[in-house]
DNA sequence: AAGGGTGATGTCACCTGGTGTCATCAGACT
DNA sequence: AGTCTGATGACACCAGGTGACATCACCCTT
């Protein structure tokens, strides 16, 4: 055994989950979450660039993934075509985190700093998304534009799918979604 | 003449804008700013809740205007239309305080926060408007769905207005954004 | 076995954003 | 003249965040 405990990061991340959920988010301070894991402030800082940051460590994975499933759709896919492959890449992960995604959730939507952080970390993903999209042929405000809407699509799909009782399954409501989406466009 | 000078809200507002866009936001300190308007940081912070908010205000405003043509948009409009008669209140608006747009919107560029700020304000706004269109008798998915995708045409059409130097207004833009999504909807 | 890196952590001092509390004082009102 | 009021200043304080340096178990080399 090491000088240090292991996988500091992920007691870090634990205990700031943990406190933010008992005590709230403006109530948590950095060096509790600090202590309860064992560390101090200063090392709380070297994991993770700010007090919000911890709850957002591997997003890049979900980016990473979005823009994967964009390169691989078949040639020939629209572009809203190859949203829906992103999307799909979207629900899989999602699955796989579901027990965590609810608690995460409900403590992003009690603290504004924390949504601004989401709104932020979803903008990241559209200029990703926008740049792959562009990287497949698709002209540049028609990327822009596409990448957006996917990315409304998977918040709305996002919403339903973690408060549904049932657990029913991401992919169903971000069909309906794009569904919906298709009605609103061409109704008008 | 009184005790103070009078506008200590304006004075504020323009020693922020000229000192984010002189030295840099992060560059700036609020006691600089309340100095070069003649008063304390502590003064600041009761006219702005925090350093980021001196550039926001007024924003309301507009999310009103927006949600007063949802309101007034003609019986039988269908969501899609209303939002298009928000977009005509946005671009009365935007054309009014053309002027200030441009470097106030380079110093949110330039800024991961004030990004973060931005866009909780256009956050704010969808759900102002998913309001909106729930009293105009859109269905709740669909009024959600409606509004962020109005809110991602007003973004698309503002980032191409804003930096065009023909200086065309931002009506053109967003009808083109407006025709382009009804494009990628409908192919695919 | 001794000795010198190395890297994760601790310690400490410091700056800035942000807030609570109380004092101050010109002008309005009585 | 006396009092009230509202905007401001003064001051102390907390928490987020950072730079600089010390510490020390482990590893590698000789």
């Amino acid at each position: 055994m090491g000088r240090w405990q292991p996988d500091a990061r992920a007691r870090l991340q634990e205990a700031a989950l943990a406190l933010y959920g008992e005590r709230g988010y403006d109530e948590t301070t950095v060096a509790e979450i600090a202590e309860r894991a064992g560390l101090t402030k200063r090392t709380f800082f070297r994991y993770f660039a700010d007090k919000r940051e911890v709850l957002f460590w591997g997003s890049e994975l979900l980016e990473q993934q979005m823009v994967a499933a964009i390169e691989a759709a078949p040639a020939g896919a629209s572009p809203l075509g190859m949203i829906g492959a992103a999307l799909d890449a979207a629900a899989q992960r999602f699955e796989e985190v579901r027990d965590f995604t609810g608690p995460r959730h409900r403590i992003i939507a009690s603290s504004r700093e924390l949504q601004e952080r989401e709104l932020i970390k979803a903008a990241s993903l559209s200029a990703a998304m926008a740049q792959a999209l562009r990287a497949r042929g698709v002209a540049d405000n028609a990327a822009t534009l596409t990448a957006l809407t996917g990315t409304t699509l998977m918040h709305v799909a996002f919403e339903q799918w973690v408060d549904d009782p049932q657990r029913r399954p991401f992919a169903l409501f971000a069909g309906d979604a794009l569904a919906q989406l298709r009605d609103i466009a061409a109704t008008g």
